[in-house]
DNA sequence: AGATAATTAAATCACTCTGAATTATTATTG
DNA sequence: CAATAATAATTCAGAGTGATTTAATTATCT
């Protein structure tokens, strides 16, 4: 469990400038890590599949699988027979080679998740407020992280792999945009959540921004065509976003990278504004309460919802002009391949939003823009919480 | 000579998606870069530096060390004493350990330069033409590389390890800003120039877009702090950007990340345009052509040039407007750390920009955006070539 | 003289590679 | 239909490579 990070953090160490030399174990690692990223990425592999793909010997992959098959991380298949030669014997993920916990602490509700090695959810809690608190969120954590490790058997909860919290960066700002007590959020400016939760759970803990966190959950858990760049949208109380370089996460300098929310947009009167202020949850939450709609039903699940026609369209029309732009300024600077977005909504709405940034997209000057396709994430409303799960997860198991 | 991807072209084989093995020669090769990118970038160190700071075995880091000096990679420095314990010796490149060819291609000149492992240019050859056709290019070099090749000495030229090309992508499109006969740039459309060159010379050859190779050069050859991520804007007879993400060269899905040409800025009427019809040296020109002044001295050399101070006043002002609003799509997108300006001008003037720059930037609305550092780059005009020239530099002796 | 730090030689260890053998199939042939 | 050939997956044994460990050597300071 202890990283080279933790010892040189646990010793003062000023971690060298990340050139670290590599050695056997590390390549045996390395090894190991691009195996399972594999059969993770294409299902069901052989040895001499992964061989073939890794540019390994077969011998080398022989050892390395099986080795993994020992440790309960692969799973053998039924022999495929129907071919010429000895029939291929595809290995998969074990799913309960491993566990790890997801944490989302969001704006209006607090949501805990229990994953397994295929990131399916085995067990998941969640509880809203009118505003998140530091005091309540580690009550909740420390009364049903224990509560979900319980539903594991004694030989699974070895396997445990850590915890992920997906939340938002500076939760104290916009304060105003939520009916919190003035101040109540300041309490988060001096509230080292990493510190706190390590101290209720012995196991690693990871913090990453919601919208990050999110996209990571699309990289690592996604299906369909999974693109080597792509920027991502995630939709909640107020808009954020991810960028996947390379085929891996870019979570910037100081985690904020893709925070699209301050991004100056051309509102649906023309006007400059804040990508945040058409293409949030909160922007329709105003709507409805303007329609005279109780807005809570949107914090309560992803839909079914019961909004006005109207607000809806106004809604999706804004935003949908907003993500347009901000994929303009993505595809120029960064030559983004593929726009995704998702959110905490019903999936005919996001689609309904995705086929409306596609066409206000088109409308746009695009001279001399390599086109990006525009689609809908794949993951879902709960994405940030299983991005959450996913960063210990691709930290011990994955390679980019 | 011939990598994997060759063999695997060869063939027809659709190359794997980069999910390569490791191996002990890979090991052994990434530790050998690892040691020359650390000595590049601090200087002169000695090998109980080398293996402080890889956390390498002091041993390996003795085999590996030696082997680089056998090589003629490395040169002994004089042993520094004055501490307790065996006096170290510090170990730096060797300036004739490798050479290498970069060459520019340019809407109004074509530059060829070789340089030493140091990246100091050992000699020059350079061309100007009202526009840029491939037989003249390829007459040029077919001309100077062996003129230049010449220069050096049998053992030398044994150690040439590439030629790196930079050259704007679409070199056909915007052919109206030039004034070029009709259709005289379209023969760059089906013009292979990678091919043609390889026919030309022994040794592997590379091509980058222009911007993004001078971006490259600031990464490799800048001085002061190297920033891990960072954008560029190269400014030459068109404006181009290049783009550093965490410590590595990012040129995007097909090279042209960062082309910040088609950018949309507000001008200086507040209407939105292009960024490359304002900040561009072609834009410069246009001013002094209507000023009544010739603008070709911009062509011949980067200064000290002859131009009405209003004319320029205007220009730098137009353009920093243009930076700054360019500068916050990035800052807010990729959390830019820091942004850099070069370009084919005397430093005076790239100073005066760089200081418009920062003013521009300030009068804009920067709520919960993370200001970037906006200074001038540290290679200046030839970073273009000298970036080529760090293409098969970087492939061969560098990790990133 | 003793302590300290840089460097290196020799022995050891961990990992991948090569070449050959083994195994389980399908295809072909008489 | 049975025997044989061809093919492909997998594994075994041994070799090779490169990093690590241990111990020695050297040069310098206190």
């Amino acid at each position: 469990m202890t990283t080279i990070q933790d010892l040189a953090a646990d010793r003062g160490i000023p971690d060298p400038p990340l050139l670290r030399g590599s050695n056997q174990s590390g390549m045996r690692a390395y090894n190991e890590r691009l195996v399972l990223s594999l059969v993770r990425r294409d299902g069901a592999l052989s040895k001499s599949d992964i061989a073939r793909m890794t540019g390994l010997s077969a011998q080398t992959v022989s050892v390395i699988m099986r080795s993994l098959e020992a440790d309960g991380l692969l799973a053998r298949g039924e022999p495929v027979r129907g071919k010429i030669g000895q029939p291929s014997v595809p290995m998969s993920l074990a799913a309960d080679g491993a566990y790890f916990f997801g944490l989302k602490i969001g704006r209006r509700s607090v949501d805990l998740v229990l994953i397994d090695l295929l990131g399916e959810p085995v067990a998941l809690r969640r509880q809203t407020y009118r505003y998140p608190s530091p005091d309540a969120v580690v009550e909740f954590v420390s009364k049903n992280l224990p509560a979900l490790t319980e539903t594991l058997s004694a030989e699974q909860r070895q396997r445990i792999g850590g915890l992920g919290v997906a939340m938002p960066f500076q939760l104290w700002s916009w304060a105003q945009h939520i009916d919190s007590p003035p101040g109540a959020l300041d309490l988060w400016q001096d509230f080292d959540i990493a510190t706190e939760l390590s101290a209720l759970c012995e196991m690693p803990v990871y913090v990453q921004n919601d919208a990050t966190a999110a996209c990571g959950a699309e990289l690592v858990f996604g299906t369909g065509d999974r693109p080597q760049d792509f920027l991502y949208f995630y939709i909640g109380f107020f808009i954020g976003g991810g960028l996947v370089l390379n085929g891996k996460l870019f979570p910037g300098r100081t985690g904020n990278a893709a925070a699209v929310g301050p991004l100056p947009v051309p509102g649906p009167d023309g006007r400059m504004r804040r990508l945040m202020t058409i293409a949030s949850l909160s922007t329709l939450a105003d709507g409805l309460q303007e329609a005279g709609v109780n807005p809570d039903q949107l914090w309560e699940m992803p839909g079914p919802w019961t909004i006005p026609a109207y607000v809806l369209d106004r809604w999706i029309a804004g935003a949908a002009e907003g993500l347009a732009s901000a994929t303009l300024s993505a595809a120029t600077l960064i030559e983004i391949d593929t726009v995704m977005i998702d959110g905490w909504m019903p999936s005919d709405i996001r689609d309904r939003l995705v086929e409306a940034t596609n066409a206000a997209f088109l409308g746009l000057d695009l001279a001399g823009v390599t086109l990006p396709v525009i689609r809908a994430g794949t993951v879902g409303p709960r994405a940030r919480e299983l991005g959450g799960a996913a960063i210990p997860l691709s930290q011990r198991f994955l390679v980019d």
